[in-house]
DNA sequence: TGCTACATGTAACACGTTACATGATTGT
DNA sequence: ACAATCATGTAACGTGTTACATGTAGCA
């Protein structure tokens, strides 16, 4: 009944990075940022207000920190139980929103060669976001620290090859289409059948 | 300069939409739930400003409904000149935000079995998307109106096709992993080599 | 000396959903 | 008569980003 204030899903994500390991309000946007980044984000405008609300209700404690005036926040055991509450709470799924599917399905206005531009960016991104995910593998082999969290990281990392790979295949694929329709004559305004 | 309201994307998504065909404010939102609806949506609430504002500024004009008190919006030749503006606005990559993965992640804390459920949602969900993607594809080939749109229409299936797939292998990889799991003597304390 | 990274916080703004208020039309 | 669907619009709310204001610490 107490009409606690609503701070979703970024609670999920500080309560997630502190259980991790100690940090300030800024150390958990760069873990955030960095270890999260493919599939998270937060900004210090959602950070730091989450951080003194959770402070607010015992779910972490602030400590002095290295540098003067800095706060290093350790999550308590009310936050661990927090967390594992949160954790079980249904995915709230996002409402959709592609921007390149959006102005490829209306690709007959946007003009053909403004898609295919649109299509090979994506495929760029999709072969940076490959190489990123080698990296993080290599990274995460070269630690023993949280060799526990390791298989459900990898499971992670995993999912983000699979979609990458699955765009990557994609943009073959849509480029060839694109192609074809360059090579054919182009149908103004009649194509039917000429009786 | 004249400080015109940001409606954003939801402008470029009912005029896209307008363009196909004159609409309702209320069949404008249906279409773009059943056809876009696969990368794509948007609530009455923007809608219906959307409409007020792309009317002010001539990019639709309003005409009477067949039913009392509705209006059919037009897109107007500004309006199609405003639709391709935006359709080569660069896309806005929105931040990612995937309750799944950010729940796996912390998977040691939620537990082997509550993961297993949510990859197993995560695979129901990419099955019944591949159904669809197959309705979908059904449809468009059994209709003329738009023949000249089903490349890109079909180019974007594609896209959810292969997503789809690829979250469907995931899922099964991510069973496997976690069955590995499960099958081994839980590790609590102390799994350091024993000298 | 000055740049960059570390660090905290707030305020303004943009965006989007949900719920509400209201009513006409169609079909049973 | 009543339910479902079509139809329009607004207001309240929640959430998230960006920009701003402020300052310290390390280093070249």
């Amino acid at each position: 009944m107490s009409m606690q204030r609503r701070v979703g899903q970024t609670e999920l994500a500080v309560l997630g990075a502190l259980s991790v390991e100690p940090a300030t309000g800024y150390a958990v946007r760069e873990s955030i940022r960095d270890v999260l980044g493919h599939f998270w984000s937060e900004s210090f405008g959602q950070i730091y207000p989450a951080l003194a609300a959770l402070e607010r209700q015992d779910h972490v404690r602030r400590g002095v920190g290295s540098r003067a005036g800095s706060s290093v926040f350790t999550i308590t055991e009310s936050g661990r139980a927090r967390l594992l509450e949160l954790l079980l709470e249904p995915v709230h799924a996002v409402p959709p929103r592609n921007g390149l599917l959006l102005r490829l399905f209306f690709g007959r206005t946007l003009g053909a060669q403004a898609c295919r531009e649109l299509i090979v960016a994506a495929r760029a991104d999709a072969e940076s976001q490959l190489t990123d995910y080698r990296a993080v593998i290599g990274e995460l082999s070269a630690e023993e620290q949280h060799a526990q969290d390791h298989p459900y990281w990898l499971l992670t990392v995993s999912a983000g090859q699979h979609t990458a790979t699955a765009m990557l295949e994609w943009t073959t694929e849509a480029l060839g289409v694109l192609d074809d329709f360059a090579s054919r004559p182009p149908v103004a305004a009649g194509s039917r059948d000429p009786k």
